[in-house]
RNA sequence: GCUGACGUAGCUCAAUUGGCAGAGCAGCUGAUUUGUAAUCAGCAGGUUGCGGGUUCGAGUCCCGCCGUCAGCUCCA
């Protein structure tokens, strides 16, 4: 060991020369007393460090603490929560293997090979424990260990021995001890078992050893751990909030839509409102769609197996299409279509293009059925049977980057009116592809070009894109904090060629179009299904399925209501009444579970008045005496700006 | 698909050790005519997911199927 000097830098620029080998602790200790006190860790050239690692190299050192506003702090104390919880089960189950314990967003969990799962009581045990080794404030120490040390020290478990033998000869191997229990660890920890304060035991779930379902499944345990107690109660909160925001709960109080048993799983049953919200973005989307030169057209559910079969997808696609169905005397099998593209290849490829024709943009919105596996399934979010917004559009290739760009601008117009937030993921070339690099290099650089010119910041997924053509991936997030896909935007090489699609250029040569698949909403399931979770089921005014409804006081005014329904009507309002023999809370109790927009009282006062006592769904002020006509266009404005509240 | 939990009226949920399937809300009928988040009374509502089995007796126990939910990527 060399006993040479470490030149480090401190978090407020200070340079201190210390001994080669000092623990973060004794050189916070040196710095000030109270700074050693309130460190949890730290941190050197980024990295994150155990307090009492000792350091070897100079390099610029920061010191982490509870209060932090990153995540680096929470990492820390979920990983030693992790450790605590393993601490806890392999002392009430002393057999149980162990697999992986990470801090993960919002918590973290550990895998066990325990002989059968985990009940609810076992939990509730098993947090119990973990309270006791929290209370033993055992200190977690850090050990560097010869590889053959580290074989006999896990030679009873094989999930660790197989990590183990994976780590490349050279690095280091540390381990971990806080009590009884030792873990294969790359740390780093809290200083004790002690530090751990405030943490829940969430639920556990069968997860497959390294995610491979040919593979062991592991019982693992999910929690979460916070510093302060008002930071887990509020993070329970959000999960109870998000739960309540659930689209399967939304969807059944405000009657959207079902998934029947008889009719079967993921297939989505669009009631009346729901399915007035898929008319409302439909129409907004298509009207969108002929101001920027889009074509409509329409194919068929079901077509020949051989036109699947040139697509590729039968091939590469098989295993989440529907089985072929059966025609007795025909050639060929027909199947249940899983997207469309194939059809808009074969509209394009019916007669001659020119140059001057392109771009060609085909749009349609159709269903689609795709055989997810069963235990992916998940109410409007993971579906069998899909609507989308699917379109192809056809250029030169000097055409993709405006083409893109527009894309991306209608991607903004239509997020944008939702208030929904959204990230890009820019997908490139992977190692297996086809296309020469010239085509690749072109296509990357006018996706790059649009995503700039447009000044929006994206994510580069390295090798991400299709075998044949890179893409930009639109993610929005969901309630839970659930990440989707939404708008997709795929640049394709390979379907104009398997469907040897060309147009005639001015050198009057065939030529070969660039194809790109895109999707806005992606599908109208899951974009309806987020926007039930983001707005909580009360939608801005312009999608919502019912806008007004009227409550006449009592009987003698329902003709009154009557004629304020028909002029609302006319004016091109979704307007309801409510004629029930209730109360009037009764009914204002009702409208608002029904998040409806607008409730107008009607009475004597504004029978007489040609008024309507208008209620406006979240107002401060809870009631607005309007003249019908200030009313009607009251509401017709927010309807025509598509207002979000 | 796999592992586990669950499946009772339209909805939310009850129903001791196996012993007469219930409540609230919603619905219907009647009364009430109501002024901004639940008026009162009555009625009706069930092959307890489906199919087998054990038992004198099954919502409850056993087996199979269907479905729902959680998880199965986040690399000691």
């Amino acid at each position: 060991m060399s006993a040479a000097k470490l030149k480090l830098e401190l978090s407020d620029g200070k340079q201190v020369e210390v001994e080669h080998g000092i623990s973060p602790h004794d050189l916070a200790q040196r710095v000030n007393g109270e700074l050693a006190d309130r460190a949890i860790a730290a941190k050197l050239d980024g990295e994150i460090v155990d307090l009492d690692r000792p350091l070897e190299r100079s390099g610029r050192i920061e010191f982490l603490f509870e209060d932090d506003e990153d995540q680096d702090s929470l990492y820390v104390l979920r990983h030693s929560t992790a450790h605590v919880l393993a601490t806890a089960v392999r002392s009430i189950w002393p057999d149980a293997g162990i697999g992986f314990g990470p801090p993960i967003a919002d918590g973290f969990y550990y895998d066990f090979d325990v002989d059968s799962p985990f009940t609810p009581e076992d939990l509730e045990k098993i947090e119990e424990r973990m309270k006791e080794v929290v209370a033993a404030d055992e200190p977690f120490e850090r050990r560097e260990v010869e590889r053959q040390e580290a074989r006999e020290l896990f030679s009873d478990d094989p999930y660790k021995l197989e990590r183990l033998e994976e780590i490349p000869e050279g690095e280091t191997i540390s381990i971990y001890r806080d009590g009884a229990f030792v873990d294969l660890c790359r740390g780093p920890h809290l200083p004790s078992t002690g530090a751990v304060k405030h943490f829940k035991i969430l639920h556990s779930a069968g997860a497959y050893w390294r995610g491979d379902e040919r593979r062991a499944m592991l019982q693992r345990i999910y929690g979460t751990a916070f510093f302060e107690k008002k930071d887990l109660e509020e993070h329970l909160r959000r999960l109870e909030e998000a739960r309540k925001r659930d689209h399967r709960i939304i969807g059944k109080q405000l009657d959207l839509f079902s998934i029947q048993d008889d009719v079967g799983p993921g297939l989505i049953q669009w009631h009346p409102k729901g399915a007035m919200i898929q008319f409302l973005l439909r129409r907004f989307l298509e009207d969108e769609l002929l101001k920027r030169g889009y074509d409509f057209v329409y194919s068929p559910h079901i077509a020949r197996e051989a036109l699947f079969r040139r697509s590729g997808h039968l091939q590469a696609y098989s295993e989440v299409m529907f089985p072929a169905m059966e025609s007795e005397g025909e050639k060929d099998n027909y199947r249940l279509k899983p997207m469309n593209c194939p059809f808009h290849m074969s509209i394009y490829a019916s007669g001659q293009r020119s140059y001057r024709d392109l771009p060609v943009r085909y749009a349609e919105i159709a269903s689609d059925y795709r055989n997810e596996k069963s235990g992916t399934l998940h109410g409007m979010l993971r579906v069998r049977g899909l609507t989308m917004d699917d379109a192809h559009i056809f250029c030169r290739p000097d055409q993709v980057e405006d083409e893109i760009y527009g894309m991306l601008d209608l991607v903004a117009n239509i997020y944008g009116t939702f208030g929904l937030e959204y990230r890009l993921d820019f997908a490139t070339r992977p190692a297996k592809r086809i296309g020469s690099d010239q085509v690749w290099d072109e296509a990357e650089d006018a996706l790059r070009a649009a995503i700039e010119r447009r000044g929006l910041t994206y994510a580069v997924d390295p090798g991400g894109g299709a075998f044949y053509g890179p893409k930009i991936d639109v993610k929005f997030v969901d309630a839970i904090g659930r990440e989707w896909q939404g708008a997709t935007i795929q640049l394709d090489f390979v379907l104009p060629e398997r469907f040897d699609l060309n147009f005639v250029g001015s050198d009057n040569q065939k030529h070969r179009p660039v194809m790109i698949h895109r999707a806005i909403y992606g599908s109208f399931e899951r974009f309806i299904g987020v926007l039930i979770e983001h707005f909580a089921g009360a939608f801005p005014l312009w999608l919502a399925p019912v806008q007004v409804r009227l409550i006449p006081v009592t009987d003698d005014f329902i003709d009154a209501a009557r004629e304020v329904a028909v002029a609302l009507r006319e004016a091109g309002v979704r307007v309801e009444l409510d004629d029930r023999s209730e109360t009037v809370s009764y009914r204002i109790r009702d409208g608002e579970l029904q998040k409806i927009p607008y409730l107008g009282v009607i009475g004597q006062r504004e029978a007489d008045a040609g008024t309507v006592a208008v209620r406006k769904r979240g107002a401060e002020k809870k009631q607005v005496v309007l003249p019908l006509a200030e009313f009607i266009e009251q509401v017709t404005a927010e309807n025509r700006t598509r207002a979000l509240g």
